[in-house]
DNA sequence: CCATCAATTCGACGGAAGTAGAAATATCGA
DNA sequence: TCGATATTTCTACTTCCGTCGAATTGATGG
């Protein structure tokens, strides 16, 4: 996952009827739900709910299936573990002190030093 | 951390230069760097990387400190701990087969059921 | 206090996001 | 084929986002 491909995910939950919505299909599960039940839950125009739906189809957040006249929509758990990863990534593994954000458990005393300005005159 | 406060987060890393920017913060470890060197580094001017600097900030992303007359800023850790647990959490410990967004390594067999569609009708 | 440097705030602009009604498309059942 | 249902696409509108030059605020050193 690059950097407009996280960019797209991460805008993509950015918004109040999205993320409610990615929500909503994360409890649902695999199953998913449909287009119709969805616009009803969260209580959107159907013509919006389409709008978000496309934007989280494209950012690959969720899947579309078609079972009869219905368009059923479910999450795609990879792509938040592969965002997640992304985000974590430039984190861990390189020997800087923000093992907290990636190992929570694992907390460690942070050592500041004067490395902070150093780059202003070096340009 | 409640919708609002993800949604903020979110949308402030869903932008080209913040997310480029906190990536670089989170590189530069505790120490972080100045508002100079950020707009150097990032090649954007001043004034559009302050804009950017207060979203991330009043996302809680990055800290802010002075160290003579530079602002340094910093990524806050516990903040992106606590947002990819909000993404996390509608996820895991539902009983649900999602397993893989929040334990990679464990793969399950997705069964899907005919629930997709149950709730059309008595919604 | 004054000159200087660092960073922010202000103002204006173009463009993209979000909304919802209306029309179009696609599927099913008879 | 025809009518009914489910969803999308079209269209228009308003609001927010991102950018950058110019002016302003804040801190340092003499």
């Amino acid at each position: 996952m690059d950097q407009n491909q996280t960019i797209t995910a991460l805008g993509a939950l950015a918004q109040d009827t999205r993320l409610a919505l990615f929500r909503l299909l994360v409890t649902a599960g695999p199953a998913g739900l449909s287009a119709g039940t969805i616009a009803e839950r969260l209580g959107v125009a159907p013509s919006s709910l389409s709008f978000h739906l496309q934007q989280l189809l494209h950012a690959g957040l969720v899947t579309q299936r078609r079972l009869s006249r219905q368009l059923i929509y479910a999450a795609e758990y990879g792509a938040m573990t592969e965002l997640i990863g992304y985000l974590t990534e430039n984190c861990c593994g390189r020997g800087i002190s923000c093992a907290p954000a990636c190992n929570p458990a694992e907390t460690l005393a942070e050592g500041e030093h004067d490395e902070a300005v150093s780059r202003s005159r070096h340009g």
